[in-house]
DNA sequence: TGCAATTTCGTAAACGTTTCTGGTGATGCT
DNA sequence: AGCATCACCAGAAACGTTTACGAAATTGCA
């Protein structure tokens, strides 16, 4: 005998008030409810989880979709622990857990979110590394399973998402730079699907045409979203002639200025002095010489909004975040450093 | 009608028959067995994890418990991706899917086990960041839960665990600053009760009387293991007399390195040439300049082990893993940098 | 042809919980 | 006193699966 039929029996009282008991349900006389506590806490009864969740049809977890492997490591990193972190604060409040859905590198995302969650593992989703046509989107809300991603895409189902404001730091970085005379400002993309480096290269082609800059498809740099991918730039810069050269370079992600700077002080270029650069706000860049000029945000605060926007699409906590479907960008500031430093024009 | 029923209606026949057929089982017939099949692929069944999780008591998921939020991030970071995808190369053999469990920087880790996977959420587990007095491998093997430890712990249940190898990074390293004519060597430690700063010390201090060199307690730098910390220790550093510093240091955290380049740059010591360093790998050490002289490993090998080990201890697998009670250190090779470079004694 | 062995399948129980439905006894009200 | 109300609780059904058991249909063999 095992569980609460065996906390029954001890008490000799019926399975369904131990039930009602312990989950702190109207019908059942207080001081019934204090013996199944103090039974339930001596005997280390502790709920089984199939067996509630076979029940009543949820589970109380929340999955957190990401990508393992050392590679794909773009967003990767510190970035996550942190957004977990406020993602979690507010779940504490209803008693719901967040878990991180590993999906191998080996296996397609797709497949492994009908394997790993259609199975009904979790009662909602968050999906990160969105790409601009995302399979999983039209997956999950064609079974209304609740969700939301963290990156815009083209895949519109009505989804609610979080971004990071692309728009935002390429308008004032590139503005920024050319404040200071840059012409010649690169920035960096990726070459598979993801939306995000779509926006950054869109916004960026606006920001250049506010200031009369011609674009020139020189600038774009495809490369690995993380420290590898920075030091590629870096090489490639050094690579080419010195009057074709970016002068300037923005960076969004969180790690690539790591390589970035080791690149271009192999090539003789010290950030802040011969090349400006501006990038993502990050333990590691924070202690970057000379200190970087960066985009920062409360990754803490993005848990939060990322949660709360989650729950306003459950049914069962609708009522308590009325924010309907969130979409929205979160801006970023810019924290001034020495790597953007004074241009020789 | 849900699930494996509505699938049986379909077909017109029993549900017992559709679950044999969808599980392999021998006796159904081969044309039924691909009809079931059919049948599924095109309704989109997918069998249900409660139900399932609830009749055979096991869910085929194992938990890695982790702890969230920015600051205790100590070995945290890239360091858990590369493991992941290395448990999960073992794992993808045997259909276990890999999950990360969450435990947030707010909640006691000993109740988050008890709380979240005493509920038969996972079939095995694998914890970090274990302590020298640590409840929860109490916990664990008192209920039969198989698990692994990542890390060394005081409380000996005879629990399988790996460790990095921490006597020999102290050996080494301290060997090779000797070598150079270092004497004062400082280390860093925690103030906590994590296991792996007590190792480093006690072998610090062997690989210093095995060299003749007596112990100085000033040479013990307690840091919080990231790079704040690292950059906290140089700042102390700095403001010690100059003829009482430390002049070198032995690391065994990936990123403490990155915070300490800093804070001796700033402080004008740079390292390979005033000042000595051996730290760890790690994507981010690896673009430091000079390039650091570290200790690595393979993580994702790391993560194999950590796998095998762990099946190893499951009834279900152990066969297939006939490797016992794994409890084992696992080396790191020595890279060459130039942040250990001549000393000038 | 007849009996045993084999293949194939349907039936039903079980896993541990929550929740619906009634029922009992006590209480309140007129 | 009689009736309605209420607080409390027992019983049972249900969630979706897997699997032990046995029955039916088929085959093999003499």
């Amino acid at each position: 005998m095992k569980g609460i039929k065996r906390l029954a029996q001890e008490l000799d009282i019926s399975i369904g008030t131990v039930s009602r008991a312990l989950n702190g349900k109207p019908d059942v006389n207080e001081q019934t409810r204090q013996r199944v506590l103090a039974a339930a806490a001596s005997m280390g009864y502790v709920p089984n989880q199939a067996g509630r969740a076979l029940r009543k049809g949820s589970t109380g977890v929340v999955g957190f979709m990401m990508q393992t492997g050392s590679e794909v490591t773009g967003e990767g990193d510190v970035f996550f622990m942190s957004v977990f972190d406020g993602v979690q604060t507010v779940f504490a409040r209803h008693q719901l857990d967040l878990v991180a859905l590993l999906c191998s590198s080996e296996e397609d995302p797709d497949a492994y979110l009908q394997r790993v969650v259609a199975r009904g593992f979790a009662d909602a989703l968050i999906i990160s590394a969105t790409k601009r046509h995302d399979h999983r989107i039209d997956y999950l809300s064609e079974r209304n399973i609740p969700f939301i991603a963290l990156g815009r895409s083209l895949t519109d189902a009505g989804q609610p998402w979080l971004d990071l404001d692309f728009e935002g730091m390429a308008r004032v970085g590139v503005g920024r730079l050319v404040a200071k005379g840059h012409r010649r400002i690169g920035v960096f993309s990726t070459n598979d699907d993801s939306n995000l480096a779509f926006v950054f290269i869109e916004s960026y082609r606006q920001a250049l045409a506010a200031h009369g800059i011609p674009f020139d498809p020189a600038m774009i740099f495809v490369a690995h979203p993380n420290e590898r991918g920075g030091h590629d730039i870096a090489e490639r810069i050094a690579a080419m002639p010195p009057d074709q050269r970016p002068t300037g370079f923005v960076l969004t992600n969180e790690v690539m200025s790591v390589g970035l700077y080791r690149g271009l002080h192999d090539a003789g270029l010290r950030p802040g002095r011969d090349f400006a650069v501006i990038g993502r706000d990050s333990p590691h860049a924070h202690y970057l010489n000379p200190k970087l000029t960066c985009f920062s945000l409360s990754l803490r605060d993005l848990g939060i909004q990322l949660a709360e926007a989650l729950l306003a699409t459950m049914p069962a906590y609708a009522a308590q975040y009325p924010l309907g479907v969130v979409r929205k960008v979160v801006p970023l500031d810019l924290v001034e450093g020495l790597s953007d430093g004074p241009f020789r024009a």
